[in-house]
DNA sequence: AGCACGCCGACT
DNA sequence: GTCGGCGTGCTC
């Protein structure tokens, strides 16, 4: 992107252009600040009444009457925003057709900003030790070698070295250690690529050794990194996150899920002797502001974070690695739309990084995208000694004896009694929360829902409440039914894993039974330690809904029950047959990790529908080629295109009113030779009071599907309270 | 996003 | 008369 007509920097006076996070959808003109600005600077301006944060983004538009132009206020202490980032959020916003100070909000997300840098007194070593020394006060002096110059505050001084406050009070005293005033945000300790990695398998050494080549040869590569279950793709990418910090170059870890990188960061920390970075909505406030200006300076060379880091203003990027890139999560679904996984690749690609992909059950785009050579793909085997996967075999539903309420099968309680007599583990899994998914009135036939959605409210006996898990509301269960009046009719119908422990613990009244389930939990701490005491044997039986399904290890699990397979494959959701498959997979890896050879158990209706067929053979390859051929001959991603347009107001009319017209006016998509469908209720068609309608629009791979979008939107101005957003690579959809 | 301006209904 | 409801429009 040549951008030879903007200067790199402005003189006091001249105009420039300068990018809000103000939804103004554009460029505002300013006349730098004394001193001038450098392209790329963050800088305070004035907006109307108020002062808002910038960044002066290029030249000027020239537009608006000089004599009326605004002066910079002042430009920020933070780290100008380099053009490689610039570029970034401009593609993204032109990709996901978000509008650019979007971007920007995304891409400043730090509190703080608009503030100077504050100062806070941190303790140094002093230059001469204490008269009297102790085993504590050694301690807690030893503490300064390993932070390489950096100052701490008392608290941290006591907690690294084990010992009070007290101590680090005396010391202080004594002159031992003194008190300086010093920037806020420190960097992060040190970590040592150089340190000793762990023994490597061949295949893991080869791996290992692949990615660490593309990292000397620089520049762009993507890298497929597929290893069943306890392939340990892990050590093999920290070999790449190794070899990149030996660069001098920074790396980020991308994670799907929070709860999960508390126990990647002890690895991390084995590894290289310090924690990294961490980036994602659970940190603190000072520590989202020490890694977000750290990043920017060179204080952090390895970031741990979800999607968002994406964003973060990194200095010198040299590896992103998208770890378990499958999962779904990675598409962000609020807000800005856009896919954390796709979105990295773009980012490697323009900073010139190395980007590993790494899962057990690769998504079909990037398997394609392997398979067509775009990726470079790299294989794991199973570990000497580990199991690579289970026995699995199928429990046809249709020739079982199963009551009414109860979903564990005759043959799948033969084999978990065994499996408990034995002194092992077994795990049903159901991907449902809460007790029940429906309750309907036996007297009326009526389903209770949501007030403000159009979803089924879901019992959660465990809170005693009916809760929303669309929009979060809950309510009360009540006694009679809100349409018909009667009482005592209300009845739970279908499993949730709450259902499923009642019918575990009245079949096996006298073994331990334990519930995996994200919202029983009130911190990720909690769940974390919850995991460690059932993987330690704390239970015999364990339910767990997906959260189990991710990389978890249960050395005494050998028995894995999948009480539902036919959940996903009902509909006609183009991944459903997909995640299906890499769940199942995936949960079914729990199985037999230790010495204990494994066995699967999947219940479904259909053992003969393809999907099930590929999870009991084993038949990766051949399950991909399979959906690749079905999505060619549908024009469907990644073969087409698509994108998916949410119309949504108070009332459901001018909503579809909207979407009609706009199926009218479809000229522009025909013109590249796309179709719109709809409208047509989305797939939630009520969230949170608002109705909402869908179009869907699909595109041949090579049209300029955004354009044409763009153009076809623009004559449509959104009048009250109706609002608009494009989907651009939809996930899901009905 | 804020924040003003502005044009109609219920009060002092 | 004027206080205030929130619809429309502007911010360099």
């Amino acid at each position: 992107m040549p951008m030879t007509d903007t200067p790199e920097f402005f003189d006091a006076g001249t105009p420039c252009g300068v990018l809000t996070a103000e939804p103004l959808g554009r460029v505002l003109d300013y006349l730098a600040p004394e001193g001038g600005a450098w392209l790329g600077a963050f800088v305070e301006v004035p907006l109307g009444p108020r002062r808002v944060v910038g960044v002066v983004w290029g030249a000027a538009e020239g537009t608006f009457p000089r004599e009326k132009l605004r002066r910079v206020g002042r430009v920020l202490d933070a780290a100008p925003m380099r053009a490689e980032l610039r570029d970034f959020l401009a593609r993204v916003a032109e990709y996901t057709l978000t509008p650019l100070p979007a971007m920007l909000r995304l891409a400043t997300r730090v509190p703080d900003l608009g503030q100077g840098v504050a100062m806070r007194k941190l303790l140094y070593p002093g230059d001469h030790l204490p008269a009297r020394m102790t085993e504590a006060r050694d301690k807690a002096l030893a503490v300064f070698g390993d932070f390489g110059g950096a100052g701490l505050t008392p608290g941290e001084v006591a907690q690294a070295a084990g010992v009070s406050l007290g101590v680090v009070r005396g010391l202080v005293q004594a002159g031992a250690l003194i008190e300086r005033q010093a920037p806020r945000d420190q960097p992060y300790p040190r970590l040592d690529p150089a340190r000793p990695g762990p023994d490597l398998t061949d295949d893991q050494a080869a791996a290992a050794q692949a990615l660490c080549d593309g990292l000397r040869r620089g520049g762009y590569g993507t890298t497929l990194l597929r290893g069943v279950t306890g392939s340990g793709k892990t050590e093999v990418y920290l070999e790449a996150v190794a070899a990149c910090l030996a660069q001098g170059r920074q790396a980020l870890v991308l994670l799907p899920e929070i709860a999960l990188s508390a126990e990647f960061l002890t690895r991390v920390e084995a590894r290289f002797g310090a924690r990294p970075a961490e980036w994602h909505s659970g940190v603190t406030l000072s520590e989202r502001r020490r890694c977000w200006h750290m990043v920017a300076q060179g204080g952090a060379q390895l970031v741990v974070g979800a999607r968002s880091a994406l964003f973060l203003p990194f200095r010198d990027l040299g590896l992103i690695v998208v770890d378990e890139e499958h999962d779904s999560s990675y598409k962000q679904e609020e807000g800005v739309l856009y896919h954390a996984r796709d979105m990295a690749v773009l980012r490697a690609a323009m900073a010139g990084a190395q980007i590993v992909l790494a899962s057990a059950t690769p998504s079909l785009e990037t398997w394609v995208n392997a398979e067509n050579g775009k990726y470079a793909r790299l294989d794991l085997a199973a570990r000497f000694g580990v199991n690579p996967l289970p026995e699995m075999r199928a429990i046809d539903l249709r020739a079982e004896e199963l009551p009414s309420n109860r979903w564990i099968s005759p043959t799948l309680q033969r084999a978990v009694s065994a499996r408990v007599a034995a002194g092992e583990q077994a795990l049903l899994f159901l991907n449902r929360r809460g007790y029940a998914p429906l309750t309907v009135c036996r007297a009326c036939g009526h389903q209770i829902g949501c007030d403000d959605c159009d979803a089924r409210m879901v019992e959660h006996r465990f809170l005693k409440r009916l809760v929303c898990h669309q929009c979060g509301a809950s309510k009360p269960i009540p006694l009679t039914c809100p349409a018909c009046g009667v009482e005592d009719r209300l009845a739970p119908v279908g499993p949730g894993v709450e259902r499923l422990e009642e019918e575990a613990r009245a079949l096996w009244p006298d073994a331990r039974v334990a519930v995996l389930s994200s919202d029983l939990f009130g911190s990720a701490r909690a769940l974390k330690e919850q995991i460690g005491a059932i993987a330690g044997g704390e239970a015999d039986i364990i339910i767990g809904t997906q959260i189990v399904a991710k990389g978890h290890n249960f050395p005494a699990l050998t028995l894995v029950g999948v009480i539902d397979a036919d959940l996903g494959l009902s509909g006609s959701d183009l991944r459903a047959a997909e995640r299906v498959f890499q769940l199942v997979r995936q949960v079914s890896g729990r199985a037999g990790r230790a010495e204990k050879p494994g066995v699967a158990l999947i219940q479904t209706s259909q053992p003969e529908h393809p999907v099930i067929r590929a999870i009991l053979s084993g038949a990766e390859e051949a399950f991909w080629q399979s959906e690749a051929a079905q999505r060619i001959a549908l024009g469907m991603p990644p073969f087409g295109r698509l994108a998916g347009i949410v119309i949504s107001a108070p009332a459901l009319e001018p909503a579809f009113a909207l979407g009609q017209d706009l199926v009218r006016a479809d000229q522009p998509l025909r013109a590249v030779g796309a179709q719109v469908y709809g409208p047509a209720p989305a797939p939630i068609a009520r969230i949170r009071g608002r109705h909402r309608v869908r179009l869907l629009v699909k595109a041949p791979k090579a049209a300029p599907l955004q354009a044409a979008i763009a153009q076809w939107l623009r004559p449509h101005k959104l009048k009250g309270e109706l609002r608009l957003s494009v989907d651009i690579d939809p996930q899901s959809f009905y």
